[in-house]
DNA sequence: AAGTCATGCAACCGCCTCATG
DNA sequence: TCATGAGGCGGTTGCATGACT
């Protein structure tokens, strides 16, 4: 049996929106909000499909949209996301207070990707075009292959289970690894924290990124995102700093009373004030601030179920996806 | 001035996810 | 556990506009 169409077309308006139809969408959000966009255009007196409605008060109408050309910094943000998450406009706008997917999408293709291409820079890939189909640096043995699975994130990680690999890097004369399939997505270096010898699973393990190269990058320690507000948004991005401090320190203070590191929002709190130790996935940029619908770990250290060997060795690791997701 | 081509972007389409019963 | 449907997402289309000949 098909799906039902969300509305009736042959009495839906297509293509264009007036003036009026603006209006009247704006006016019905403003009386009643964001509601069910199936009903709303009937409610609204618009001829027009749910679907459009949301699309068109999303991209075009809501009030918080940063309007504009897009700044050098949020080009750079822009490309770091991406070289991270792929195609996943939606991830990428979350970071970019103001910016709609669509509109991140269409700049991408537009603009961004001449930059790159410019720059030498494969867009998809983000390694030098003269080096496409190859990855230089990459190797591993069949060992250090690592599917970065896991059992205890399972059903929010489930879009990536097995789709992430980690490569040690051993030297830099194997490519076993076919470019042309996977992307790079970053480097890590697994550190053992279990202070046990051997049998160490990733599950096991802390994975540990020097944190200052990361946050010149991308500034991944807080979230990945343009550091500042919009003005009419620093009320409650001064609450929510306060917030965070005071969990920070309440945190410390756990950390000092039971004399071991704390977990919260990806992240061991410890004493190391040199490398601070995240989840994988986090580490990965695969966290979302939309209530961690990537990423669901509370303590746990994400890792590949079907690997013991001895990754924890402070070696570096390379992650990959593959192309198409 | 008119025709053609290139570009940018709003909007659509179809598939996927997830909540709900 | 399964079916259903609303919302969400990424890819694509097509129109408006500007540049060029």
């Amino acid at each position: 049996m098909g799906r039902s169409p969300c509305c009736e077309k042959e009495h839906t308006n297509k293509g264009a929106w007036t003036k009026e139809e603006d209006e009247r969408l704006i006016n019905y959000i403003k009386l009643h909000g964001e509601g069910c966009w199936r009903s709303l255009p009937k409610a609204a007196g618009l001829l027009r499909c749910g679907k459009s409605c949301r699309l068109r008060w999303i991209n075009y109408l809501r009030p918080d949209l940063k309007r504009g050309n897009f700044t050098e910094e949020e080009d750079e943000l822009i490309i770091n996301l991406h070289s991270l998450l792929g195609n996943k406009w939606s991830l990428i706008a979350a970071r970019l207070p103001g910016r709609t997917d669509n509109e991140i999408k269409n700049y991408w293709n537009t603009h961004i990707k001449r930059k790159l291409y410019g720059r030498g820079i494969d867009p998809q890939t983000h390694r030098p075009l003269n080096k496409a189909g190859a990855i230089t640096t990459a190797t591993a043995t069949t060992a250090a292959i690592l599917g970065v699975a896991t059992s205890n994130n399972k059903k929010s990680m489930e879009k990536n289970d097995n789709i992430i690999i980690g490569t040690k890097i051993l030297d830099n004369n194997n490519n076993n690894i076919n470019n042309n399939k996977f992307q790079l997505v970053s480097d890590l270096v697994c550190e053992d924290s279990s202070n046990s010898s051997s049998g160490v699973t990733i599950e096991e393990q802390t994975l540990t990124y020097p944190l200052h190269h990361h946050q010149q990058q991308l500034n991944l320690d807080l979230s990945i995102g343009l550091p500042s507000q919009e003005s009419n948004n620093q009320a409650s991005s001064n609450n929510s700093m306060i917030q965070e401090n005071n969990k920070k320190k309440q945190l410390k203070k756990e950390q000092e009373e039971e004399g071991h590191d704390v977990f919260y929002n990806h992240q061991w709190y410890g004493n190391n004030n040199n490398s601070k130790s995240v989840c994988l996935c986090y580490g990965l940029g695969f966290q979302s601030n939309n209530n961690n619908k990537v990423c669901s770990c509370k303590g746990a250290i994400v890792g590949a179920t079907a690997v013991t060997t001895t990754a924890a060795d402070n070696s570096l690791y390379r992650f990959y996806r593959p192309m198409n997701i």
